[in-house]
DNA sequence: GTCCCTGCAAACTATTTGCACCGGG
DNA sequence: CCCGGTGCAAATAGTTTGCAGGGAC
């Protein structure tokens, strides 16, 4: 469900190509490590955090270790290909740079289920309030925390495993 | 120019008297060392690191430690008086709880000035938009990242030292 | 007098770095 | 071949915690 045919390896090549592009015009290496690390990131789509990637790439590729996966998100971060997102006060998580272009963040205290939206008239209104001051704006996180609809029905308490359900909000939904 | 006249030790008082009700209630002491966090807290009035208020502390009552700084700051969190935040990857910066409910931030990649907006429009934009989630909000973040004017002037160099000049552009202001 | 609080230092967690060896171009 | 990349383990940075003694109520 949450990899499904939205666009799936599409664009997937087309993001493998700049990051190569990038390593070229550096002058740096395209290795096996950093591919599968690269191509594991792409594909998740979603957020994923350092010890997903690296679950993900030994799978594929056992021999991976942590320092590399930190070294190559680094570099898919520097060429923009992906964004640091820090939710609450764990994990850094990932995400693909056209996520954080064009989604914000709703995501429950209770459960850590993150869901993504986009408004433009926010975007709108946050392009003329930057301008006002002079700023020219790059990039932004805009997160709202707050109570999931299932976490509310069961209010009080914690939010049921949210594993089994899968991903039934209407939006692209993840877990810490 | 920082700390001027906006609203000096005016409501600092009324803070404190919550604080101290917050402690009374969880039955709690007020503690010299507790008091002069907060109080110092309070009266930075903007953005302010652990490092900073440790320092400030320290110039009052020298024996503080980190360690009460940061239980100090995280009673104040919990009772809803300060809010953690973290702009870049550095340390952790805390703000008094009126601003973290009504003002978003705007900061400079260049520089690190930090300035604070406020949108009636975003505001009731975002709520909409999570109510048609079934989100019930309770809290967000809301940070625009890019070009301060004064960067913007000197394009493509850093950002002059803003320390000298002040605090010219408008807004609330601040470095990291 | 009873707990809570404090400072110190050690513990922890997430991330980074040094180094010897491996491998891409 | 050369130089950058990799894995490992050690180092770091920020934050938390255990403990013995001090202080608030």
């Amino acid at each position: 469900m949450l990899e499904a045919d939205d666009s799936p390896a599409t664009n997937v090549d087309g993001l493998m190509g700049q990051f190569h592009a990038y390593l070229t015009k550096k002058g740096l290496k395209s290795t096996r490590q950093r591919d599968v690390i690269a191509l594991k990131f792409f594909s998740a789509g979603g957020h994923v955090s350092i010890e997903d990637l690296l679950a993900l790439a030994r799978a594929e590729y056992p021999r991976v270790g942590y320092a590399t996966v930190y070294r190559t998100l680094k570099l898919l971060t520097e060429c923009g290909l992906a964004a640091e997102r820090r939710f609450g006060e764990g994990h850094t998580m990932y995400e693909t740079a056209g996520d954080s272009a064009h989604h914000d963040h709703l995501i429950c205290v209770e459960c850590g289920f993150v869901l993504e939206f986009h408004s433009e008239e926010i975007e709108r209104e946050q392009e003329r309030v930057a301008r006002s001051f002079g700023f020219n704006v790059i990039r932004h996180r805009h997160e709202l925390y707050g109570l999931c609809p299932r976490a509310r029905g069961i209010k009080g308490g914690s939010c049921p495993r949210l594993e089994g359900g899968g991903d039934a909000d209407g939006g692209r939904g993840s877990r810490q």
